[in-house]
Formats: C-alpha cells, structure tokens, sequence
DNA sequence: CTGAAAGCGCTAACAC
DNA sequence: GTGTTAGCGCTTTCAG
C-alpha cells in the first residue's frame, strides 16, 4: 500500500445536487430527508439513502449558518484543556448536547479573559446558538457581543449575583469558609491557605477562608503564587509556610494538585498528618484518593454544573426560558485522611 | 446593576452593509478593510474603524465558507481533555497557528475511533482546510471522508509506515525498548510492563517492551487493564503484578500516573525503590518530578510535535507541501531516583 | 410528497 | 481606491 494521494485540489466533495441528479429529484428533496428521512416517500427514501452513501456526502454547515436557520451548535469556553475538572464539566455538557442534536465547539484560553474575548468572538463568527462560559470575569467587549449576538448564555463554575443571563455552579466561598470552620472548631490555630493562578474561584475560596479565620480572632496566613498550579507547587508553598509560620498547623489548598505537593513535601519532612498538620483539598479528584494518607477534599459537582448548564442552555435556545436564572449545586466534604 | 436582558430576538447583529451605509460607502469597501486595512485609503479607513467600534460588528464566517476562500480554520482531535500531554501539544499547535492567523477547532474523542468519526465528520462540516489528528487509527469512514475533502491531514503522535497525508510523532516502539533494555542491562530480570486503556500508544510501548525481553531471553508479564489510566490504578496494577510474579524487580508504566501510583503502592508495603523494583513512567510530567523518589520517565516532545504538525499543516495548506511527509522528534530518557 | 424561486452575507473578479 | 456583479450550497416559503 502506498501513500495516499489526496491532495488532487478537485472539487470531489459531494453537494445535494450531486445526490439530486443521481436519484432523479431535486436537492429540495435531499434537504428534506437530511433533515427527516420520514418527510419523504418510503421509496425515495430508500434511494437518497443509497445515494448517500454511495457520494461519501459530508455535511456542510456553512448555508445553513447562512440562512437564518439555527446553527445547531454551542460553544463552550474552558480556562484549561489539562483539567480533569473541566474534562468532567465537558462530560456533562454533551450528555445532554449529544441527546438532543447539538454540536458542541471547544474553546481555551488559558484562565486569561483578554485570550477569552478572542475565543468568544472566534464562536461567536460560527454563529453559534448559545454559549457556556466559565466564570464570572469577562471584558467589556466581551459583554458587549454577547449582548449583540442575543443568544442565551450561562456562566457556569461560580455562583453569581448578576448573571449575564444564566448562572451554574456552586458557592465557593461557602465551601472554603466551611472547611476552614471546621479546621479551626477541631482545634487548630494556625491555619494557611495556599493559592495558585489567582483565578476568580481560587480568590473566591481565599475570601470564605479569610472569612472562617477572622470570624475565630485567628490571623490570616495567604501563601500564593501567579504560577500555574502543579504539584511541585505544594512544596514550594509548604516551605514559604513552615518560615513565616512554624506553628501552621492546617492548610487549606485551592485544589488537589497542590494539596498533594503538600502532603509529599510533608512526607519527606517527617510533618505527621493530621497530627501536626491536617490539609484539606479541592475538587476530590483521583490523585487524592491514591496517596496516602488519603486526602480530604471538598467535592464539586462539575459534571452535574455541566449538565444543567446544557440543559438550561438549550432550552432557552429552543424558547423554554426558564424562570429561576440561578443554579446552585452545593458542595461536599469528602473525608480522607489528612483532616 | 440590573441583570442584563439580552433575549431580545431583534436582529441587531450588524452586517458589512451596516457598517458601509453608516460610513457611506460599499460593503465591498469594508470588506477590504477587515482584510487588510492598508487595502483602503486613510481617510476611509478611520472612518470605517470607527464605525466597527461603534456596531460593535461581530466576524461572520459563514459566507467566507461559501464562497470557495479558504476557512483559515484547521481542526485538531485529541483523545482526551484532561492530559497534559494533550494541553502541551495543543499549545504547540496554537504557538504556530496564532502566528499565521488561523483558527483551531478542537474536538475530543475519549479513545474511541468511532467517536473520532463523527467529530472527523463534525469539523469537516465546518469546512476545515486541514486536519490534525492524533494516532493513526482511524475507521474506514473517516479515511474516505477525508480523502473525499482532500484538505491535508498530519497524523501526530506516533510514527507510522504509511501515513494517510503527513506524519509527525517518535517512536514509541522504540523509546519502551530502550528503557527496558536500560532496565534489564543493569542487572533487572523480572520486568513487567503496567498499561491501561490500550490505546494505539499503549500497546505499541508494550511492543517495545516485548521486544527487548524476548531479545534477553527472559518472560514477559502483561499488566493491562482496560480502565481509563489513574493513579489509584497504578496501585491495583501492582498488587496483581505481586501476586503473579512475587520477584517483581522492573516496571515499566504506559504513562506517569500509573507509574506515580505504583510508587503510593510500593512506599506503602515498604518495597524499596528502586532497591527492589526499578520503576520508569512514561511522559515525563511534573507529577513525577513532585513525588519522591522523583519518577525516571521518558520524555516525550509534545510540544514541539504540536508545532510541527501545524507548521506543515498550514504549509500544505497553503501550497508549499514539504518533501519529506515523515517526522520523528524522538524522545529522551529523564534521570529521577526510581531507575 | 415534491418542486421552483429567492435569498442568507460575504468575497472573487472584473470594471472604472 | 472603490463600485458592480455574480455566486458559494443550502433552507425557507409558497405552489402544485
């Protein structure tokens, strides 16, 4: 077998007329059973079908992008491609995406909103029939082709108070504020948050931790970093901690990775946990459940988030607004080993 | 603030006319403009910048994808949206297709070429000028698709004897053989190889493995689960591995999760590392470089894969297809503590 | 159940 | 440097 040629620039792709002609009616026909085989006549049917097949025929957005019609697609915007969270957020989406005829178009950027106004108008330029964000934080312009564009939009990830339009997610400031309450009731005193990247949720967690640690006369101990988060990270983070603060006792991470840097580094230092330091982490993904001690980490339910997001997103596009524009999906305290 | 309506049907999406009657000219003029300002005069230019500031105009692609111009669009597919391998390859893709002007579609297909298939189908209908792909298997709908499209296609990742078009990756065969054979010259007898998921990659790392125990005369032991790989898993891995064969000295894991997991494992049963068991990932994450013993991995180039699969994309796409239609980027062995 | 005509918004090609 | 014309391949609408 030899390389294949299949660059011959020819127009081979097929079009409904080429199907047409082949059957003996009109692309008018053709169009009807792409978009039903029941819409026309058993034996015709069965011919196009043939036809079909026979062409290789591909599908071809861009005249129905054209003529008004709904481009049967959304798009979604990830801060990361690298995430399991976000992975298991997509999950959710095209379950429900992929049962009720929807294409989805993925978009990154990098947990940067200026990278995302690009993103946004790339799918925007695809026409696209709705959108899901992640976060709350966008540029100015951004809003504004959102609201020129008039298509539904949810903001998923983050609780907000004022929506663009709809909003799924959870309430991480909550769920940072009860996991530090509850550091602080068992009786630690010393208790640090180690934040990474600095998006809006990792600050959002940084406020309910500040809010539990005030709320007991504690002092506050922030150990952050612009780095992307890694889990070498948690040790760079334990080491600044244990220098400005060698009583620390409790860390709360802003999410697994660096938590379980923080056990490792830990670990090699001979800290007991949760003896002398108990930590807990975000999200409750695999890595925690494979180290040992086994982490404890607050679970967030992105699947579900992507679920309901699509859910509520298509049902706006199909005209079902619904009336509660704001989803919250809670969180929980996943008990490991290390608190 | 109230919260935005922006359900408003009304079609206020601007067009090109809208733009041109508001500066008094034609669309055509604009047109030019958005190509390339320099295409009109100064004067109109300044008035025609304001005037797409002011409507707020939104890029449309659909008639671009009709009139025969090319999309500037190329599409990816990976197998997964939650491995750094994945996020690193794409960032080399988008390095160069950034710089060229061109857009990324990307598309996922969870290891399952039929799913690949019906993403294949999806992009193409976006009209796509190229394609990159990940891994060489593709079902025999997909490769008539795209020999029917005949856009150019690189298939990245792994090296291969006959590629549908274009071809960037290393030799994965290769790099597994030379790891065990490394394991085994220094003195290693009892060497398994720990794979999950199957993927195309995963067993041609095994091939390599089989061919450097087999060259040494010694047994093999499979360790192979069909599970989607994670830490806890390099944990199971290993327990099997005990049972069957309790002289265990070498492992050899598909990829750094699985390998991570099976140091959890081993520093939990006091296996000394790599005293008694030798251990060597695959991928080379940071992961690896957190845990201690720091993981022995292979480095693989995803990066630089990623680069040059858009680099002679984007090349063949614009008419300069390169000579050779082959690229091996190699791999390197990265010194830790567990071999 | 099927056909004919019009048009979606833009760009290539050709005038001027 | 700018305007005019035609047309990309479908779907919508209206006839039959």
């Amino acid at each position: 077998m030899t390389i294949n040629k299949i660059n011959n620039k020819k127009k081979i792709r097929p079009s409904l007329k080429d199907i047409a002609d082949l059957v003996g009616v009109t692309k008018m026909t053709v169009s009807r059973f792409l978009k039903d085989p029941k819409l026309v006549s058993e034996k015709t049917r069965v011919k196009i079908a043939q036809a079909v097949e026979d062409t290789g025929y591909i599908h071809n957005r861009a005249p129905a992008m054209l003529s008004k019609a709904s481009s049967k697609a959304i798009g979604i915007l990830l801060p990361s491609l690298s995430n399991q969270v976000f992975a298991n957020f997509t999950q959710g989406i095209e379950s429900v995406t992929n049962a009720r005829g929807y294409e989805v178009l993925i978009s990154h950027f990098g947990y940067d909103i200026d990278t995302e106004e690009r993103k946004i108008a790339s799918l925007l330029s695809y026409n696209v029939d709705g959108l899901i964000l992640t976060g709350t934080q966008h540029t100015e312009k951004s809003l504004k082709m959102l609201k020129t564009m008039g298509i539904p939009v949810v903001e998923a990830m983050e609780i907000c108070e004022n929506p663009i339009d709809m909003n799924v997610g959870l309430d991480h400031e909550l769920a940072a504020y009860s996991a530090v309450k509850d550091m602080i009731s068992s009786g630690k005193r010393q208790v640090a948050y180690f934040g990474a990247r600095l998006d809006s949720r990792t600050q959002l967690r940084m406020k309910g931790y500040d809010r539990a640690v005030l709320e007991f006369g504690l002092q506050k101990h922030h150990f952050l970093t612009h780095e992307h988060s890694s889990f070498s990270l948690g040790r760079e983070l334990l080491n600044r901690a244990l220098i400005d603060c060698p009583d620390l006792d409790g860390v709360l991470c802003t999410n697994d990775d660096i938590a379980v840097g923080t056990i490792f580094a830990c670990k090699e230092q001979d800290i007991s946990i949760p003896g002398r330091i108990s930590i807990i982490g975000y999200n409750a993904l695999d890595i925690g459940q494979a180290v040992s001690p086994r982490l404890t980490s607050i679970y967030t339910p992105r699947y579900e988030i992507g679920e309901t997001s699509a859910e509520i997103l298509l049902n706006a596009i199909e005209g079902n607004m619904s009336q509660n524009k704001i989803f919250d999906l809670g969180f929980k305290l996943t008990k490991g080993e290390t608190f």
